[in-house]
DNA sequence: CGATAAAATTAGGGCAACCTTATTTTTTGA
DNA sequence: TCAAAAAATAAGGTTGCCCTAATTTTATCG
């Protein structure tokens, strides 16, 4: 059978999941990235003693993982090429904001780097994701803006969205149907006590978001 | 992890094989496929099991198989979706007619059926790849134009180049090196006697070919 | 400060695809 | 016609990735 000449797609999942989850402070627990991949936490376990043993993640028991500098520079590829096609998907075929995340993780893992730099060329280089998320540039750096979540504003205050941290269909279809996208302004018209949902005034109108869901979603200003 | 919703990638595989080594006349040696392949005929042979388990190709004792309609089907399905690709790598990526088989192999796992049909209409609706191999209709219907392969010709015999069967880079390179590509005219100017190579006459020069390459050349009138 | 919840780990399997080596069955051609 | 070549099968592995159930370790909070 036709040989892989990088990692694996498992082991891609794994360490791009982990690269998803990390807020840059604290290790990632192991049974996040097990529920995100759908996976029991066992298996995670497992696979997480396969990568810290080919250096790709260092692990702090009962605490959780980090990507090593060679694990980061592996899951930055994988983003890479995930955002590049999410890009194509949207502005040439034409498909919706909301489904191509699924559609460009089938894709990534069969992208070699020279195709990555093709389509990216091809593209004009775009800096960005449909969901405003920066693309990893190819030497492995990422673009670096200060965001922070919605659920870290007051009442009050306003911004714009800067982007949709990855996540499942439904969620950005409910975004979409809201018109809670990258780069539109807004303020925060109410917060609800209690772990309420979070309510922003858009031109569009407004939107009561969970704070869940309004953890990921980054904004500016 | 992401479940597959279609057939896993060794299955497409496997059959896209049976398929691409499909004469029309007789079964397929399953010895034929594993060299394909590159695993061992014991793996093949395996694999074979299961696939007339699910009802995807039909096998007679020391003969060989054949795609029931259902394996057919899924075959023609794999082939639409890797030449796609490959239209789109050459037209819009600009790669070379050459090495684009390979690339264009590992994407076609990865597309979904409305992927395909979208990148067949960005594409305008292409009916041959860039090898000159007819692209199966979505409906799994594949346009059939009567070929002969070189080997059939006689000395002093002209048409034109219709299609290189699909095969290795190295063999696409060297074609392509010689001008030995889809729609050019040529004539035979010598064919060596005990199986030697058969001299094709072409605008751009002269070109040897050994009898098993000559094979894979498909040609018309 | 100790009980409980959360996280991690251990133990014990399963399955898909691959492998090698040895053997049996069929086809074939001298 | 029968021996060699080709195809298939049998037997026994390996690896990667997944599972459940049971247990141990750590963290947290009343």
């Amino acid at each position: 059978m036709r040989t892989q000449t990088t990692s694996n797609e498992a082991v891609e999942m794994y360490l791009k999941t982990i690269a998803e989850l990390d807020d840059g402070r604290s290790p990632i627990v192991i049974a996040r990235v097990a529920e995100r991949l759908g996976v029991s936490p066992v298996s995670a376990n497992e696979m997480m003693k396969r990568l810290v043993e080919q250096k790709l993640v260092a692990h702090e028991r009962y605490k959780g993982v980090t990507l090593t500098r060679k694990g980061q520079a592996i899951a930055n590829g994988v983003i890479r090429r995930q955002r590049l096609w999410e890009c194509f998907l949207v502005d040439h075929l034409k498909f919706e904001w909301a489904g191509v995340y699924e559609m460009a993780c089938r894709l990534e893992h069969a992208t070699s780097n020279v195709l990555a730099e093709s389509l990216s060329a091809y593209l004009g280089h775009p800096t960005v994701c449909p969901h405003g998320s920066p693309i990893p540039r190819s030497d492995g750096s990422i673009p670096s803006v200060v965001t922070r979540p919605l659920t870290a504003l007051r009442v009050g205050e306003a911004g714009r969205i800067h982007s949709i941290q990855p996540t499942s269909t439904d969620i950005f279809a409910y975004l979409n149907r809201h018109q809670v996208l990258p780069d539109r302004e807004f303020a925060v018209a109410e917060i609800a006590p209690m772990e309420g949902p979070i309510t922003l005034s858009l031109d569009s109108g407004r939107v009561a978001l969970g704070r869940l869901m309004a953890e990921l979603v980054l904004v500016v200003a």
